[in-house]
DNA sequence: ATAAAAACAGACCGATCGGTCTTTAAATTA
DNA sequence: TAATTTAAAGACCGATCGGTCTGTTTTTAT
């Protein structure tokens, strides 16, 4: 419960903005209530962010599970993060993203958790991309790695962009983009 | 001065992260030096963002402006965003990106200043491509609010990635298949 | 040289920070 | 029901937060 109620709180302000009197009002707890669960801010926060990963990351797979085809896998994908600034699966938007650009100079702990994240993320579009070139129905001259650096990089930059302009649409046009590129580029 | 030495700081360990104290050590003022020039945090944090934001613009500025066509002009963005997680203009990476992310779900003010900035830098993406196309340089075809869009989504998403992973080459390869879908889909 | 103005140092302020610890309440076990 | 264990409350701690203000130094203008 704890962890559940603060994710939100982390993933829009930051560890850094977040204080532990946010965590209690979120959780309507005491300091006792927290400090009997968690040893410090650290190892809280370092919960909440495996939380927070591993629930887009489960949201994600069950819509790639439900599909057969490479092609459908990444559309599902994309299909995922449309309109995501909007209703994204946590207030505040993409918790690696979010995690990433506040930790990529200080708090290694944390760093360290959102470089693992990206790159499990990185490797489930490499293996889709590279099961669909195996499977002949993705074109096999592809670098399924630069695929996969490109669909993320794209995917994520968007959402900095549409949450930072309040304009959804530009997200969205960027994964019709992408859409396009594996039905004209990647289908061979 | 002030705004010099605090720029890497709020760079680094953004707004929140960032103290008073800290300011003081880097620039090795005290209280009265500082609040003498500037009202408060924000006002600070304000003028620091815009410095840091003129002049990474200002060097993009002066290695588009050596060139003549289009395509160059491209190109001396991709080339000065090339190891840029290695050696940027700031220590922190992009001050657009940072901002960006901390500030989309509060701290309006600075919010405000990080769109304007993405929305100055699509623009003059956006007009070389526009430029390009009306000398007959690029394809008529090209969207060039859309490829502006698609140009910076992967530039900020990549050095993103770049800093989390600690791997520059990201960035780089990113960097490499700009340059080759401009040769390739831009030039007519 | 002197007066006026500007810049800065640093003691100080209340509020808030993350975190501890004792006490009380609730749940579990016997 | 009684004893024991677990969980949470909240007073409390020193440190640090952003910010103020007075006094001193330095610069500028006369």
């Amino acid at each position: 419960m704890i962890v559940e109620r603060a994710a939100p709180v982390f993933n829009r302000k930051g560890y850094a903005g977040t204080s532990m009197q946010d965590i209690l009002d979120a959780t309507g707890l005491a300091k006792g209530g927290i400090y009997g669960n968690f040893q410090n801010k650290d190892e809280l926060a370092a919960a909440v962010f495996d939380y927070a990963y591993r629930a887009v990351l489960a949201a994600i797979r069950a819509r790639v599970l439900s599909k057969r085809s490479a092609q459908d896998k990444l559309q599902a994908i994309f299909k995922f993060y449309h309109n995501y600034t909007v209703n994204p699966l946590f207030p505040g938007g993409c918790p690696v993203l979010n995690t990433a650009v506040e930790t990529d100079d200080q708090l290694p702990f944390l760093k360290q958790k959102a470089a693992a994240a990206m790159q499990e993320m990185l490797g489930s579009l490499q293996y889709i991309i590279r099961r669909g070139i195996d499977t002949g129905e993705f074109d096999p001259e592809l670098d399924a790695r630069q695929e996969a650096m490109l669909i993320y990089s794209i995917i994520e930059g968007g959402i900095m962009m549409s949450k930072l302009s309040d304009q959804p649409g530009i997200l969205n046009k960027l994964l019709r983009h992408l859409k396009k590129e594996v039905e004209q580029r990647f289908v061979v």
